[in-house]
DNA sequence: AGCACGCCGACT
DNA sequence: GTCGGCGTGCTC
């Protein structure tokens, strides 16, 4: 019988040794072995048995096959990493990266920090022995050992870091120093709970008669074992929290643990005080703000069954839980759920296969589904529900379109339409609350030169320089920065104009038409530090400001029941983009800012100006239609090929000579034209991104589509084989699965 | 992490 | 020469 070899990362916590080592596979352990399995191993000169976990499987091993030793036996019993190991191995088939990528985003942070911080050695003779020690060391010039015990002498106990890193002292000086028991090593732990203690008030809410339905229907399911994902659509404010608590309390008590996934921008305090307030010290948070320690923490919890439950961004999925019971995903349609960094996986998939090997269910909610998910919600793949009264109380608001080409017809040249500006006005008098929307990405002012047209660079990114308000020009993408010049480099002409930072100018014009007027704004450049977002937030709720004038990031879900006009300035600045995803963008985007007008008991309007008012996103969203706005974007999406109809693949090529990815590309498709042909897959490109350089960095991509995901993945594996082999002198490329952003 | 190997200064 | 501390590098 053929041999067979396996790849096992050996269980201590160091990264030198992070890597996989090759073991064969003895015939009699064969059964038990699998991807994830647990194994012990012979490691090292001495060949003490190691803990390991295979993380692959082959016929051929990668290494000397005389050195190669045999796995000597196999731990039973499910462990988490067990799971972990699969799951990532699944990630690595599904969206193309390697092994070591794969299990980096599934694995909690290789403990690393778990002990180095904790490390303590701590002196075992008096503080005059360790000095008449230390003497007698340097007079046999052993250097190490006495500044160890000279340090030992100051301080009864010294982390193991400092000792290494600042005395320069080695491992094996340690060991010799313990060995003649003058020094004695100690790992301590405290757990730090990001989270306050704070009162168990259960102050569970009745859910109405439909929120009940769902919860129902969801929960005979379960009880008869059955499992599949759920998609609720539930406009803004039906409640969708109340259901998803519900749900939660039900299996918890099942002894199962949960996994709530929402956006990180929308993991504010009053979400976790919410969910704190009925689960108490049950449930815990992961979030971008917490220190790799804290992180730690709340997985090692999790790993103990302190917590049931686990709230977070996509990472969160990798929450050490023995048993999943239910996976939730708030906001489903939110791009943040796709990773954007190797391997680019996304949060829902993800989660239906962590499912899978969990034997739980999924459950989605949005106000505006992705077009994938409705998708499947309609053709029964998934189960559906509809949430469509708002629990809150208030009505939806009244929505006007403003074309702005007539306003420009009517001699208008401000970015406030006529209406808009009544309305403004009419607020500004009653003391109410406005919200002004820029939908604008990227938001650059950049400069460019009036006499000539060129507009001013930056020297590494294939992206203009913005203007900022200390004067200085900066990029976006890299940080360079340079003083704004004062004559166009190209001409040299005078007449070289920054157009300002899209909220910056909104509020300069705002403050020139309407007078003064306390006005908050929000956007990357006065969000920079990490609470700034929620102070923002928070005076506004607490209506210091009038005006609150931001991009995308004052949509997501923030209820001011003050605000009863929400203007939209510029609405189709999306849709320009060469990205098939921009029509679901603006519907979501406009579809959310205008939910938050009218949100407490006063009645709200929301004017939404736009160079392009009869299209479709913007017609749909304005009557809050939903379905009407999905059966059209599926028209468009099927008759392109894009998803949910059809599956693409992006290649994406960096390399750091220009053009060099595109013959680099070209290489790829003609490797790929045979099973193109046979497979009826479509390959387009190669071409340069959208975004031609980043960082110095030149991009390239190709794209292949194909109704079928499997034929695509098939590709991705018949490239990831060749680029293995071939030399790429120094290029890079990753796979992206149904994009989420234009390249 | 632990072990071997090899370098370099000190002492028989 | 050789003994022993101490840093370095490798482990399938």
């Amino acid at each position: 019988m053929e041999k067979l070899y396996a790849r096992v990362i050996i269980d201590i916590s160091h990264e030198k040794v992070d890597r996989p080592f090759c073991y064969e596979v003895p015939e009699l352990l064969r059964k038990e072995i699998e991807v994830g399995a647990c194994v012990e191993v012979p490691f090292g000169k001495g060949n003490t048995l190691r803990k390991g976990y295979v993380i692959e499987l082959m016929d051929v091993p990668d290494f000397d096959p005389n050195l190669i030793k045999e796995i000597q036996d196999v731990k039973t019993g499910v462990q988490v990493e067990n799971k972990l190991i699969k799951l990532a191995h699944w990630i690595r088939e599904e969206y193309g990266s390697t092994m070591i990528q794969a299990l980096q985003t599934v694995l909690p942070v290789k403990q690393k920090i778990k002990q180095k911080e904790n490390r303590i050695l701590i002196r075992k003779c008096t503080q005059q022995d360790a000095l008449e020690m230390a003497e007698a060391c340097e007079k046999k010039h052993q250097g190490a050992k006495a500044r160890v015990l000279r340090a030992l002498a100051e301080d009864r106990e010294i982390s193991y870091t400092l000792l290494t890193q600042k005395l320069h002292i080695s491992a094996s000086t340690i060991q010799s120093l313990k060995k003649a028991d003058l020094i004695e090593e100690v790992s301590e732990r405290a757990y730090r709970n990001p989270l306050k203690d704070s009162t168990f008030l259960a102050d569970k809410k009745v859910l109405s008669i439909s929120q009940q339905k769902v919860v129902d229907d969801i929960w005979a399911d379960y009880e008869q074992g059955v499992r599949k994902t759920y998609l609720i659509h539930g406009i803004t404010g039906s409640g969708k929290t109340e259901v998803y608590m519900e749900l939660i309390e039900k299996v918890v008590a099942d002894g199962k643990s949960v996994i709530m996934l929402i956006p990180e921008i929308a993991l504010t305090y009053q979400t976790v005080m919410r969910f704190q307030r009925r689960f108490g010290d049950r449930v815990s948070i992961l979030n971008s703000t917490l220190s790799a320690g804290e992180k730690f923490d709340q997985c090692e919890r999790a790993k103990k069954g302190e917590i049931d439950i686990m709230i977070g961004p996509r990472s969160a999925l990798f929450a050490p839980f023995t048993q999943i019971g239910l996976i939730l995903i708030d906001e489903e349609h939110e791009t943040t759920y796709k990773s954007e960094t190797m391997p680019k996986y996304h949060a829902r998939e993800v989660a239906e296969e962590l499912a899978r090997l969990h034997g739980a269910s999924v459950v989605l909610g949005s106000a505006t589904p992705s077009m994938e998910s409705y998708y499947k919600a309609t053709v029964g793949e998934y189960g559906f529900f509809t949430l469509k009264e708002r629990v809150t109380g208030g009505t939806l608001p009244s929505v006007y379109i403003e074309d702005l080409r007539e306003e420009l017809r009517k001699g208008n040249r401000s970015i406030f339409s006529d209406r808009l500006q009544e309305l403004i006005r009419d607020r500004l008098a009653k003391k109410e609350q406005i919200m002004l929307f820029l939908n604008r990405r990227g938001y650059s002012g950049f400069i460019s030169c009036r006499s000539c047209g060129h507009v001013i660079k930056c020297p590494h990114c294939d992206v203009s320089l913005s203007k900022h308000a200390n004067g200085r020009m900066v990029c976006h993408y890299c940080g360079y920065e340079q003083p704004a010049v004062t004559a166009c480099p190209n001409c040299g002409s005078k007449y070289v104009l920054g157009f300002k930072a899209g909220t910056e100018k909104i509020e300069e014009e705002f403050r020139r038409m309407f007078g003064e007027v306390s006005i908050l704004r929000m956007d990357r450049d006065t969000t920079k530090t990490k609470d700034s977002y929620e102070e923002i937030l928070s005076q506004f709720m607490e209506e210091k400001a009038q005006v609150l004038i931001g991009t995308q990031m004052i949509v997501k879900g923030h209820d001011f029941p003050k605000v009863t006009l929400v203007g939209i300035l510029a609405a189709d600045l999306s849709l320009g983009v060469n990205d098939y995803r921009a029509g679901e963008r603006t519907f979501q985007l406009l579809t959310q800012a205008a939910g938050r007008a009218g949100r407490g008991v006063l009645p709200g309007e929301v004017v939404i100006q736009s160079y392009q008012p009869e299209h479709y996103s913007i017609r749909w969203a304005a009557k809050q239609n939903y379905e009407s706005f999905y059966q059209e974007e599926l028209m468009y999406r099927s008759l392109g090929g894009y998803p949910p109809i059809a599956n693409m693949m992006m290649v994406q090529i960096f390399g750091e000579e220009e053009n060099a990815g595109i013959a680099f590309g070209e290489k790829m498709k003609q490797l790929l034209k045979e099973f193109a042909l046979e497979h009826r897959m479509v390959i387009i490109g190669p071409a340069n991104a959208g975004i031609g350089k980043i960082k110095d960095v030149y991009r390239s991509c190709l794209i292949l589509k194909h109704p079928n995901k499997e034929v695509l993945k098939k590709a991705k594996n018949q490239l990831e084989q060749w680029l293995s082999t071939c030399e790429t002198e120094g290029k890079i490329v990753q796979f992206d699965f149904n994009p989420m952003n234009a390249f």
